[in-house]
This record gives structure tokens, sequence and C-alpha cells, in this order.
DNA sequence: ATGCCGTGGAAACCACGA
């Protein structure tokens, strides 16, 4: 099963870009982010004509996540992060698929440091500690996926020494990040590629990428029972050069699930 | 290396992104 995450950066006015990934890798399930589209202008029927069901969270203008799925049924768990019921950005959905928990996330971006953006920033990720700490204690096989708006190490930002004071990469946020991997979970794209620069995000100015100025801030984390079952993986970089693309590239992992059963192994033990 | 580009929405500029 391939499991990808995009920030599409407005899904509609991405749409063709879109769908032409969609075709080309044939990802089984998706989180989108920044759809930037309000709820009942989600193209769903273009997905649904491409093969996928889809749930989602829009807001007006700004933020929205989505799943899509060509496999399973998508049944919602939830579409917020719990602990701020005052919270109206459109950050989270979660759904339960082929026998996984799936979460889709988009961080909140946080600057200017300091200030009150920063301030949410750090208290947003402290909801999502709890709340990925729930889905560890739970048990359930998950997968986190989506733009954290944090470069984890040096090695993840083409140039460290300039992004020292930036909220995506300020030491709180990068410890907040190191908390998750802590908690159990498994970056999946660090774990394929150790001590590699492998980037998602280049911006749209300054030819970046063009000259591979880019940052690794759209993450994959697998639960413990998940991460042993990482095939591969990697970024979908080429999709950062089409013509009006997103300043995200499509992260996706290959996971061995569902598992398949191993009735001939059982079978002949059993005989012998 | 300062939103220099890009999106969406409202009203031809602004908020926001990383």
């Amino acid at each position: 099963m391939i499991i990808a995450t995009y920030n599409v950066n407005g899904v509609n006015g991405r749409l063709n870009v879109l769908l032409r990934w969609l075709d080309a890798a044939r990802p089984d399930l998706v989180c989108l982010q920044e759809l930037k589209a309000p709820q009942e202008k989600f193209p769903e029927a273009a997905l649904r004509d491409a093969g996928y069901s889809a749930i989602w969270r829009g807001q007006k203008s700004w933020n929205g996540v989505a799943i899509l799925s060509r496999r399973g049924q998508l049944i919602e768990r939830r579409r917020a992060l719990p602990g701020d019921s005052e919270d109206a950005h459109s950050r989270y959905i979660e759904a339960e698929v082929e026998g996984l928990v799936i979460g889709c996330l988009y961080a909140p971006n946080g600057n200017p440091w300091p200030g009150p953006k920063f301030e949410y920033k750090l208290a947003w990720f402290q909801r999502l500690q709890k709340h990925a700490k729930k889905l560890l204690t739970a048990g359930a096989p998950a997968v986190l996926a989506g733009d954290y708006n944090v470069m984890p190490t040096e090695i993840d930002v083409y140039k460290p020494e300039r992004w020292t004071d930036d909220a995506l990469f300020r030491i709180e946020v990068r410890e907040a990040y190191a908390k998750l991997l802590k908690q159990g979970w498994t970056d999946a794209i660090r774990t394929l590629y150790p001590g590699q620069r492998v980037y998602t995000f280049w911006d749209y100015f300054r030819n970046a990428y063009q000259r591979n100025a880019g940052l690794r801030i759209d993450h994959l984390l697998l639960s413990p029972e998940l991460a042993p079952k990482l095939k591969r993986g990697g970024v979908d970089r080429e999709v950062r050069g089409w013509e009006k693309t997103s300043d995200h590239a499509p992260a996706w992992v290959e996971l061995d699930w569902p598992a398949k059963p191993k009735r001939k192994i059982a079978a002949k033990k059993r005989a012998s």
C-alpha cells in the first residue's frame, strides 16, 4: 500500500497538477494540505472520476486538509485535534481505512518569531503530541502524515544558519518534533535515507528548485507496528518542476500492508 | 535573502505562506 502526503497550495488552482500526479503515481491513500477552499468547493467529483473517494475539512481562503482513498472506505474518526474547541483552523482530519488509522495534518507556520503565531504553533504541537501519544497507547497501526512545518535537523535545510530564528527551525519546534519520535513514531523518509539530503519544499522565487535550495518539512510518521512494514518511499520531486505546481512535492511510503497471510508456511509448520 | 512568487478573496490591494 502506498501512502502519500502532498501540500497542494490550493486544491482547485492545482487540480490539473494533482490529477496528473495521482494518475502517474497511483497512491492508495493521500493526505492533502492547504486546500484553500471552503467545504463546498472541494473538487469531490473530479477526484471521484479519478478513482478516489475523499473526506475533507475545508476552510475559506486558508488551511484545509483532506484524505483520499482508492482502496477501502474512509471512516472519519475526527476532524480536529482535541484540546482547543476555540481553534477554528482546519488543520487535522483522521480516518480509519484498511485496518489502520491515518491522521492528516497541516501544522501552523508559526512565523514571525517571536509572537502569537509562534505561540499558537507550540500549543498546536503540544496538542498533537498528546493526541499522538493516545494513538500509540490505543495500539492501532497508525500513520501521521502531513506538512509539519518543521525541518527536524540541520541536514533537512539547504542552509541551516539562515534559518535559526525561523519558526520552522527554531529549537523549540524541532524539540517538539523530536518528542514525537521519542514517543515511538518513526520518520519514514529519514529512516529510508539516513544522512542524505531529501527535500519536500522549494520556494517559488530565487530559483530555489533549480538550485535545490530546499527544505524537508513534509513527513510521514509510522507507529511501531507499521514501521517494520516500511518497504520503500521517496519524494516525487519532478512534480515540483511542472507548470502551475505547488511549492511542495509529494512524499510517499510503501508499506507491506495489509500484511499478507502466510497460510502455506503455517500449514507446513503444522504438518512438520 | 527583505516574500523577490503564488493563491484566494475581496475590490484593484491585502492576508498569508516558509
